[in-house]
DNA sequence: CAGTGAGCGAGCTTCCGCTTGACTT
């Protein structure tokens, strides 16, 4: 038996330590947190110095059980959580849970999985740390108090089951903001001028290269007078100018840089990117992946420096340092690196392969030389005016990092915008004579701010100190999960341009066209998350505050100092926020029908026109409600179409459907539109719209037309019938013949041969499918209940 | 794949941060 008990978090870890301290320790996981507030109820008694009750949560018992059994026969327990602020508190609820003294019992921390720096720790072991425990407590203690007390003022005054939090409200603020940057954005236009000049080089060969204007024409007019001062133009070159440049590595992930980077270069989303690196991590082959650090181990810096010398030479080595840039980081772990540098390759799926990759290029990238370039400007003067061209080009000189981690634009919200820059300019002289082959002179737009990604939103959170490397994916999660956002892709707008080109004297123009806006995996607010958002900021704008959290941090670190007592700084915060509540309770009315919209009259009715929050969701409403003789209409909006931006005409297209066409065999024909696009529905049947076909505008017999052809198709599809029971029925479908009973369908056999296939037999397939079925039907209900969860 | 657009009816929903499962498709 192993005289030493030694808990730390993770049972990955727990697993590798074991290795480096040896027989007489036995190391065990507590899996995070082993104690926390009740999951229903506040647990926090706000009368009595805001005492929290603390529980053993349900999944979490037999591995305290298993512990505490443990600890009893161990010598000595070692609490090993991590070394941060939730860490302390595993600890010290740990020590509790286990009946340890708190004032004896080793505590010992570790922010590096080496031999050194494990041995290091357990020759020094220290005690529980009550003030960092103290400061966690308050950070628990305030989410519940803002959670628990903002989510019931929604259920009441907006819609039951919503929630508000510290966290989440702010990240749906961005987001929500970011959509009104983007509704309320007035781009103008401008021409952008690009000129294409010829010179013979040394060899006599023409040398082609593009240079741009150092102006932008604001209007057609003033461009078109420019193209005309062109004509018949002199170009030489005026100036040239070659300035070296270079660039460095950024430093190695940490969990919110890896979910970009893994977004921008692998298109992984959020979750995805840390269900990954979990396996990665469990394989051993990363250290841990939610992490805050940039730091390296030594044994980690070593190994680095020994593979950039063996791989590129020991020129490319560059030692560097990095220094943590987030708000509020508690570097607890190291940064997210290769466990052994020398594996540049692993086995596994594709998609493991591919992020160890790049962990890997980015890790080793970040201690290589710098990248060297050269930049070359050529200023090219024009005879008949004032105006220049300007040719950029750029020479890499020495690749540096570069060789294994490609440029990454740090500004990930702007549309790289960066014209042309040429990779190579010829060799000219000032005073050098340039034939100008061509001038084109484009239309171009303003661009509107970006909407956020998953990955931009993170950025965004942690840049204000919101959230913790553990709650991004899972915050992303909730804001959808409530209905506050939706990830999706969108499609552009065609828009057209002007194009005017000079050659050969001549002046030509084109009008082009182009698809703009087109959005994927992009986070858009929903009308509920609208509405609920101005709801919090207008009566809670104190925790809406982007600076809230950082202004909290900022007591929770003076607790962990010792300098300010916990309870005393919930009672300050508690009192007016509490207040607060109160007072928002107290309005009358719903919050939804303050924010009603007026969109203007109807033209057919006179009318008032409004748009809101209704019962069953986002609506438009002609006449007023509460008229009881004249009943306002209702109609629900479409996916995507928000309260705040629909017009007057959109509103009224809602009401044109569902349409009465007229009646065909004695029954009434409608066109109407649901989940999957315009229908037409007669006789409890419903017919698919095709593409080519307006709901607005289709006549009776063209729809009579569909339903004839989806009924021939229908009998085409029916291949069997039996006699003995019609519920039963061998249909042809998309990947052929199936089985059809009482609605259900199940499958053939491959290659069986339906005409001599008896009743008997085919029912006989059903029952087997239908047990088999049994066993998953569990399962497929789950799933169901999820999803109307959402 | 409807159309619905209240107000006496019962009880529930919810936070943020630590961790990994348990199911298949």
């Amino acid at each position: 038996m192993a005289e030493n008990l030694v808990i730390v978090e993770s049972p990955t870890k727990a697993k590798t330590i074991e290795k480096f301290l040896g027989k007489e320790y036995l190391v065990k996981s507590s899996f995070g947190h082993v104690r926390d507030l009740p999951k229903k109820g506040l647990g926090v008694d706000v009368k009595h110095d805001f005492t929290p009750t603390y529980e053993v949560a349900e999944d979490k018992k037999k591995i305290v059980e298993e512990l505490k059994k443990l600890a009893g026969k161990a010598k000595r327990v070692w609490l090993a959580s991590d070394e941060d602020r939730e860490g302390e508190a595993i600890a010290w609820h740990l020590s509790q849970v286990l009946n340890l003294d708190v004032n004896t019992t080793h505590r010992i921390v570790f922010h590096e999985i080496t031999k050194n720096a494990i041995t290091k720790a357990v020759a020094n072991p220290r005690i529980v740390n009550i003030n960092l425990v103290n400061a966690q407590q308050a950070r628990r203690i305030l989410d519940r108090l803002v959670g628990f007390e903002l989510s019931p003022v929604l259920w009441r005054k907006v819609k039951p089951s919503l929630s508000a939090g510290r966290v989440q409200s702010v990240a749906v603020r961005l987001i929500v903001q970011r959509e009104r940057e983007i509704i309320n954005f007035k781009g103008g236009d401008f021409y952008r001028t690009t000129a294409i000049f010829t010179v013979k080089n040394q060899e006599g060969n023409n040398f082609r290269f593009k240079a741009e204007l150092n102006h932008r024409f604001k209007s057609l007019e003033e461009t078109k007078t420019f193209l005309n001062t062109c004509i018949g133009a002199q170009y030489h070159v005026a100036s040239i100018e070659k300035k070296p440049a270079h660039r460095s590595p950024s430093a190695p992930f940490t969990t919110s840089t890896l979910q970009q980077e893994a977004g921008r270069k692998l298109g992984f989303s959020v979750s995805q990117t840390m269900s990954i690196a979990q396996r990665l991590y469990e394989a051993g082959l990363i250290t841990y992946m939610r992490t805050d650090s940039v730091n390296l181990s030594d044994d980690a810096m070593s190994a680095i420096k020994s593979v950039i010398t063996d791989l590129f030479g020991s020129k490319s080595y560059h030692k560097r340092i990095y220094k943590t840039k987030s708000k509020g980081a508690q570097e607890a772990h190291e940064a997210i690196r290769p466990s052994y540098i020398e594996r540049q390759h692993i086995e596994g799926s594709p998609q493991e392969k591919k992020l160890y990759h790049l962990i890997w290029n980015r890790t080793v990238a970040s201690q290589m030389s710098d990248a060297l370039l050269e930049r070359t400007v050529i200023d090219i003067a024009v005879s008949s005016c004032d105006k220049k061209f300007i040719a950029k080009g750029e020479v890499i000189v020495d690749e540096g990092f570069l060789k294994l981690y490609g440029e990454s634009s740090t500004a990930l919200d702007e549309e790289t915008d960066k014209g042309d820059n040429n990779l190579l300019l010829p060799p000219v002289t000032v005073g050098t004579e340039l034939y100008n082959e061509r001038i084109e002179t484009t239309q171009r737009f303003d661009q509107r701010p970006p909407r956020f990604s998953e990955a931009t939103l993170v950025k965004h959170l942690e840049e204000l100190g919101i959230g913790r490397p553990s709650t991004y994916a899972p915050t992303i999660s909730t804001i959808i999960n409530r209905g506050y956002v939706v990830k999706e892709d969108r499609d552009g707008v065609e828009r057209k341009y002007l194009q005017l080109t000079l050659q050969n004297g001549q002046i030509t123009e084109k009008e082009l066209t182009e698809i703009t806006g087109t959005e994927k995996a992009k986070l858009f607010s929903t009308n509920i998350g609208i509405l609920v958002n101005d709801y919090l900021e207008s009566h809670f704008p104190a925790i809406l505050d982007y600076n809230f959290t950082a202004k909290v941090e900022e007591e929770f670190d003076d607790i962990a100092k010792g300098e300010l007592a916990w309870d005393e700084m919930i009672r300050r915060f508690y009192q007016p926020f509490h207040q607060s509540v109160t007072t928002a309770e107290k309005e009358e009315g719903s919050f939804a029908s303050s924010q009603q919209r007026s969109l203007g009259t109807d033209p057919v009715s006179g009318k008032q026109v409004y748009a809101r929050i209704g019962r069953f969701g986002p609506m438009v409403q002609i006449g007023e409600s509460g008229d009881e003789n004249n009943k306002p209409k209702y109609a629900s909006l479409r996916a995507g179409q928000l309260i705040e931006t629909i017009t007057l005409d959109e509103a009224l297209k809602l009401f044109a459907l569902p349409r009465l066409l007229g009646e065909y065999e004695g029954k009434t024909v409608t066109i109407g539109v649901g989940r999957f696009g315009p229908y037409i529905r007669h006789d409890g049947k419903f017919v698919s719209l095709p593409q080519t076909e307006n709901p607005y505008t289709i006549q009776l017999d063209k729809a009579i037309e569909l339903i004839e052809e989806k009924r021939k198709k229908d009998r085409e599809k029916v291949l069997k019938l039996f006699p003995e029971d019609e519920k039963l029925q061998l249909l042809n479908g998309r990947w052929g013949a199936y089985i059809s009973y009482d609605g259900v369908n199940y499958k053939l056999p491959k290659n069986s041969d339906i005409n001599l296939l008896s009743y008997d037999e085919i029912m006989k397939l059903v029952e087997q499918q239908k047990a088999e079925g049994e066993t998953s039907v569990k399962k497929r209900t789950n799933k169901r209940m999820v999803k109307t969860k959402k």
